[in-house]
DNA sequence: GCTAGGTTAATTTTT
DNA sequence: TTAACCTAGC
């Protein structure tokens, strides 16, 4: 089912358009509001425009205001303006701010909105061009994976060591890259067992005769049209004189050609961007695209937004030199106005739950105001992590401390279970067809359908070559489901009967849904269920019943899934806000508590094993847009010790602290506590003795002195201790299991049989060899 | 078909 | 450590 917002387009195509016309040629007050940068971009109306977008420059204001001014002036009408961004959020946002500027509602732009969104506009309009009957059905993760799960199954691959994960996932990133099955370059060919393209292939004709598509097709679709219909593309590039991009650094391949052909006749197009946050290089988020903007567009005007109005010098000057250390970059200067600040404040901790303990004290000092600063409400302040699991340490000690606090990110609304099922349910109301929606709740609740009579009702649907429903009313009706099932599946079939029909009759939505989740069982099966989680998701199905009411009716309803999606559980209670560095791009916030800076974690081991240095510049990129979501105090923390896994292991501070320019950096260092070797003033032989005489053990002082031997300009990738390599026979040490002999080994994976606590797969860094079994801290 | 207990693996996430 | 997933036994 589609999670997002394609109303837009259809509603904006029955409304009268906002003619260009009928704004007569009076000042234009949006102007006023801008800095000279900001005001270059917005007037430079024609030809190939790169806004080179600082955090926290006016991007926003910068966008919103040029499509006032096209709009404004008479340039372009409201319809003749393609404007794509990459969340519904960001979409909703840039259209409510033009409607301010204009000081009108903005209707009639039906080309606002995300790519997704506008492609699928695109795509029901020329389906048959790619073999789809207008109303296909898009399909989300769940659903692709149950249907790549048959393929596997059907190719008889076996799924636990080739999971349909995987698969999805090397798909979309084929799909990323604009290719089709056949366009899968041979170098690929030994992806997923080697049966990658032919599954690829496999899953493409499958969709087709589901008459589905899966987000990566919206853009791959309609990349295909334009390339292979002329008259299509034509169309459309001389409707779309002017186009927009928002976050251009986060184009995938697929995204930026859609863009190059409409943008390929009049060249005006204007993209927005920062190469320095580019974050999502790990789902195919090409940076390339926007460093090469010049050359893709010659005579393409760069404009730079670098005076930033969000952050104090401090902030600015710390995130600047960390970010220069960064090679793949066009390269910006952030300044402000802005007076003196806090600097930088950094900390370090004896462990992950001191560093909990202690920012915990720290905010409820902030909240009372300490320092000269003023009190700041819990609303203020943000946690951002780099991994989602690091909350659940703040979480633990939040909860004990009774300080409020939520979590942004996790599974949306509408991807909860409850409202999955019942969305499926609805889906079936409306089109009894749609196969895996009926795959999804023809046990839920249990009716005694286990997996023998499901395919027997997919045998049944097959030979007749009709829906499953039907193929379920066969098997019911000739008697091939026997037993406590045949029924379930009879009331089931009757119930969908009635829903669809009472669907058809024009039966209130609301009232329909009711009785769906009523005489389906569904509500009765949470109420009778004691797991803790059961009266939430009751509530859940609650707020997704007054969701419907803003919609006539189920379709509506449907389409409109997006919508509810950032429904904020409203609570007026002041909370500290909790989430990954990830989801806080484009935010800001008073003061911002960046823990969790140790090597391996942040930067991320893994990123940078896997995508080398590449990897590490995004990791950097990240501790960037970390920083610069800081208004006035940023606070970076680090702990020497840390449970990874259930396992201690002792921690060296990011690399990234290192970068970070002394002068703007306070480190507080409370009596007792580790500063890091960073800027904590003294000679070293001083800091030394002080920290030896806090800290004796001897683990502890290796630590320290490796922390020095670190190179101070981090050029090397890889942690000297993760280089080792083992081969089987070797002898190692571990620090929970002791000394064992390799049995196998394969990069960094290993299998060791541990002398006293048998065999185990190990993580090759978790070892030394044997002989260096003296060095393990602790 | 369901549940309890063992096994396994472990970023980031929007549409 | 923990949570999700799977298998064996009811």
């Amino acid at each position: 089912m589609s999670d997002f917002d394609e109303d837009d387009a259809f509603e904006a195509a029955s409304r009268p358009s906002l003619s260009a016309r009928a704004m007569p040629a009076r000042p234009a007050p949006y102007l006023d509001a801008l800095n000279p940068a900001q005001r270059e971009a917005v007037e430079a109306l024609e030809g190939p425009v790169l806004m080179l977008a600082g955090a926290g420059t006016g991007k926003t204001r910068a966008l919103t205001a040029r499509i006032a001014h096209l709009l404004h002036t008479g340039a372009a009408r409201p319809d003749g303006i393609l404007a794509v961004t990459f969340t519904n959020k960001a979409a909703r946002e840039m259209k409510e701010r033009v409607a301010a500027l204009l000081g009108q509602p903005v209707e009639g732009m039906p080309w606002l909105g995300t790519f997704h969104a506008i492609c699928a506009k695109l795509l029901r309009r020329h389906a048959e061009l790619a073999g789809l009957k207008p109303n296909f059905t898009i399909l989300d993760t769940d659903d692709q994976l149950r249907l790549l799960k048959q393929l596997i199954a059907a190719g008889n691959i076996d799924e636990k060591r080739w999971p349909a994960r995987l698969l999805a996932g090397i798909i979309d990133q084929w799909k990323n890259r604009a290719w089709t099955p056949e366009r899968v370059p041979v170098a690929e060919a030994q992806a997923f067992n080697g049966r990658g393209i032919e599954l690829y292939a496999a899953y493409q004709a499958r969709l087709r005769t589901l008459n589905a598509v899966d987000f990566g097709d919206l853009i791959l679709q309609m990349v295909t049209i334009f390339q292979s219909h002329d008259d299509v593309l034509g169309q459309y590039q001389r409707r779309f004189r002017y186009i927009l991009v928002d976050e251009y650094q986060d184009t995938n391949v697929a995204q930026y050609l859609w863009l190059r052909l409409l943008a390929a006749g009049h060249r005006n197009i204007c993209c927005v961007g920062d190469d320095d946050q580019s974050i999502y290089g790990w789902r195919g988020a090409e940076v390339g695209n926007i460093l090469r903007f010049e050359k893709d567009f010659p005579g393409a005007k760069v404009v730079r937004l670098e005076q930033n109005y969000r952050s104090t010098p401090h902030i600015l000057a710390a995130a600047s030199a960390l970010i220069a250390a960064n090679r793949d970059r066009l390269g910006k200067t952030l300044w402000t106005e802005e007076s003196e600040g806090e600097k930088v404040r950094l900390i370090g901790h004896w462990d992950g739950d001191e560093e909990a303990r202690w920012l915990g004290e720290e905010i409820e000092a902030l909240q009372r105001g300490t320092r000269g600063l003023d009190p700041f409400s819990l609303d203020d302040i943000a946690i951002l992590v780099r991994a989602s699991h690091q909350m659940r340490a703040f979480e633990d000690r939040f909860l004990t401390i009774g300080l409020p606090y939520r979590v942004i990110g996790g599974p949306r609304f509408y991807e909860r279970l409850e409202i999955r099922d019942a969305m499926a349910y609805f889906r079936l109301a409306v089109s009894p067809d749609d196969d895996l929606a009926f795959e999804r709740i023809v046990n839920t609740p249990r009716r005694g359908l286990g997996d023998k009579a499901l395919a027997t009702i997919r045998a049944a649907a097959r030979e007749a070559g009709v829906p499953m429903l039907e193929g379920a009313r066969i098997a019911a009706e000739n008697g091939r489901i026997k037993g406590r099932g045949a029924a379930g599946l009879r009331a089931l079939i009757a119930g969908l009967d009635r829903w669809h029909a009472r669907q058809r009759a024009g039966v209130d939505h609301i009232e329909l849904a009711e009785t769906i989740l009523e005489e389906s069982g569904y509500t009765e099966m949470w109420l009778q269920d004691k797991s803790p989680e059961a009266p939430g998701r009751l509530e859940n199905l609650k707020e997704l019943v007054k969701a419907l009411e803003g919609f006539e009716n189920l379709q509506g309803f449907l389409e409109h899934v997006s919508l509810i999606m950032d429904n904020e559980t409203g609570t007026d209670e002041e909370r500290v806000t909790l989430m990954t560095l990830h989801a806080a791009k484009g935010l800001e916030y008073p003061a911002v508590f960046l823990p969790g800076w140790e090597d391996g974690l942040f930067p991320s081991q893994r990123s940078m094993d896997e995508n080398g240095p590449r990897g590490l510049e995004e990791e950097r990129r990240l501790a960037y847009v970390g920083i610069t979501r800081a208004r006035q105090l940023c606070t970076i923390s680090f702990a020497a010790n840390r449970r990874v896994y259930g396992q201690w292991q002792s921690q060296l501070p990011s690399r990234f602290i290192d970068e970070l320019p002394e002068e703007h950096v306070d480190v507080l260092t409370p009596p007792g506590l580790y500063g890091g070797g960073y800027g904590a003033g003294g000679t070293r032989m001083e800091q030394e003795a002080a920290r030896a005489d806090s800290h004796a053990s001897p683990g502890w002082r290796r630590m320290q002195a490796r922390a020095y031997e670190r190179p101070r300009q981090t050029a090397p990738v890889i942690d000297l201790d993760a280089v080792e390599i083992f081969a089987p026979g070797d002898r190692v040490f571990h620090r929970k299991f002791g000394y064992g002999a390799v049995t196998q080994a394969e990069d960094d994976k290993l299998e060791v049989a541990f002398d006293k606590a048998g065999v185990k797969k190990v993580i090759a860094r978790f070892v030394v060899a044997a002989a260096r079994a003296d060095d393990v801290p602790f």
